[in-house]
DNA sequence: ATATACTTTCTAGTTAACTAGAAGGTTAGG
DNA sequence: CCTAACCTTCTAGTTAACTAGAAAGTATAT
């Protein structure tokens, strides 16, 4: 299978395909004898791994150590929790932080009339703290 | 004042508060006989506003359009409100998708043993779907 | 006088994860 | 045979918001 008919499969674009073998995250595809690179359907369970974790929003290294423990068969189902709960508290912390931002702004704007008038609390705040 | 008094006083850095100048940001500051920048009790106000404003997570170019209106005593606190409540509207985006993720993974940990064993159902569902 | 601390401008690098474009070789269809 | 659609490699650009470093001028303290 080609770069396209992969990227197509995988709806990943042949140009992070490439980019994908060039950081080694992948294994450099083999080659047809025109030099194109050459894809099997292992290939496309891959990319498809790869692009459910990026869904996930693990960054790429962090997909690197699934895809390890993935291909190891003698991994301890221990380590890849560990690798997801560490995902998990990350994100949690980035959701608290939103949280608090977003109270805040509704705190400000719910006292702003938005109207015609120039006052405003939110300007205010913003110019005060 | 120098750009570092005025760097120490709002917890901007100087390189940060150059920069802020190269890109308009903020208007160039006055100079002094030596060349050396020159700041006063306004422009500290302006970067707190402007320290503050990125606290809550909005953008440079956010903060552009809540300075000019700061600076417009001829606003509408409708503009100012306008602006908050598109920002509130991204964040909620943002933390409806994180929470989205974070659901998924801690159901995907959930069913994990997490023990010596390889079997694990995070790298299932990731090899599957 | 000397050291050190501060300032200047300028260029270029950082991060993450791609993405664009150029220049050229290959293949499939009509 | 021609053309469109593939594919190749390589270099460099994108985004946002800084950040680092070099080379040099200025100020302050001893």
């Amino acid at each position: 299978m080609n770069i396209g008919k992969i990227a197509d499969e995988t709806g990943i674009t042949a140009k992070t395909i490439r980019y994908y073998e060039s950081i080694d995250l992948i294994p450099a595809a083999e080659r047809q004898s025109n030099g194109y690179r050459s894809y099997t359907d292992n290939d496309v369970a891959t990319l498809k791994f790869i692009s459910r974790a990026r869904t996930l929003r693990f960054s790429l290294e962090e997909v690197r150590g699934l895809l390890t423990l993935w291909h190891d068969k003698n991994r301890a189902s221990s380590d890849v929790k560990a690798l997801a709960l560490i995902h998990i508290e990350e994100i949690e912390t980035r959701i608290a932080e939103l949280q608090s931002v977003k109270n805040t702004l509704l705190h400000l704007t719910a006292r702003c009339q938005g109207n015609d008038r120039p006052d405003c609390p939110i300007l205010e705040d913003l110019a005060q703290l």
